[in-house]
DNA sequence: CTATATAGTACTAAAATAGTCCTATATAAG
DNA sequence: CTTATATAGGACTATTTTAGTACTATATAG
């Protein structure tokens, strides 16, 4: 498993349909006939990217959602975030005090980082890279991802 | 979220304990003692671990668990798949012809490529490297991710 | 032969997720 | 200013997944 959720799942295709066309205004009801996903459902998760800050909204008559910031500039990592909240592979790593091993746990360490290596995959990819066809970001992924682990032998 | 489950967690644990003296054989008793999980989870857990050949059993009096193979040669991506099946960041990614939207699915090999690289990240992190103390290991993530990047931006 | 330990399987309980619905509020247009 | 339309927010329900338990079968050291 190790799975994202389907919210999280419908939240990237909604965001990678309208990253097609990111100056226009997109109602909900708009996104339900394009995407395929049910209207209550694409409903809840443009509130929750709204709120997050990666949508902006629009209310009333002719209102929809727009995104609020350059494609380039919202990566899955937010996004993932935005719908499920922080990213943590194991418990312990969102949040302290709830695991009564803690104190001697003693992989806690190696957990935080490769939770830090996968968060980076994560956010290397940038919602103008889901528009855009495959083959484009796979450098994108490689290349930040590179730098950031290398950082990561520094730091401990 | 984006996290492994508690059984997981759990199984990092154990093996861990047990990749410290890997020579040794642990009866399920022993392990509940040492790492203060329940005993019929540790005994859940080293089950499904058996048969995925990340463990070794013996049965009968003074019978146990130990280490299939060194501890180098076990990795975390395994032990996820031992314990919660085929890795996928997506529905899609483990199982085909769920998605209704499939077959006009913009962004599935965006997601296939992210899940790829989560997945090194996790393959490149052995039972060793969680055995010894965190710093050691930071080296280990790093490389093999680098490397196999690369090969993603050559194979689209 | 017997005590001990794993193998396998089925079941129950709890928690997280997905999806629905209803009411309030904002706004463009007549 | 009124009305139709669209989002905001929250509460609620059903479903699915996960965690944990229990029981029976099988192997083996002494």
């Amino acid at each position: 498993m190790l799975r994202v959720s389907k919210l999280t799942d419908y939240a990237t295709v909604i965001l990678t349909h309208i990253a097609h066309q990111p100056d226009e205004l997109h109602a909900a009801s708009d996104i339900t006939q394009s995407t395929g996903v049910a209207l209550p459902t694409v409903s809840k998760v443009l509130k929750l990217l709204s709120k997050a800050n990666i949508l902006m909204s629009h209310r009333g008559v002719k209102g929809g959602y727009q995104l609020a910031k350059p494609p380039s500039e919202t990566n899955v990592a937010e996004v993932i975030t935005a719908i499920e909240g922080p990213i943590g592979i194991t418990e312990c790593t969102t949040s302290e005090g709830i695991c009564e091993q803690e104190s001697s746990c003693e992989i806690k360490g190696n957990w935080n980082l490769i939770n830090r290596a996968v968060y980076t995959a994560l956010e290397a990819v940038t919602l103008a890279d889901m528009a855009a066809p495959v083959r484009e970001h796979a450098v994108n992924v490689a290349m930040p991802m590179t730098k950031e682990m290398n950082e990561l032998k520094v730091e401990t």
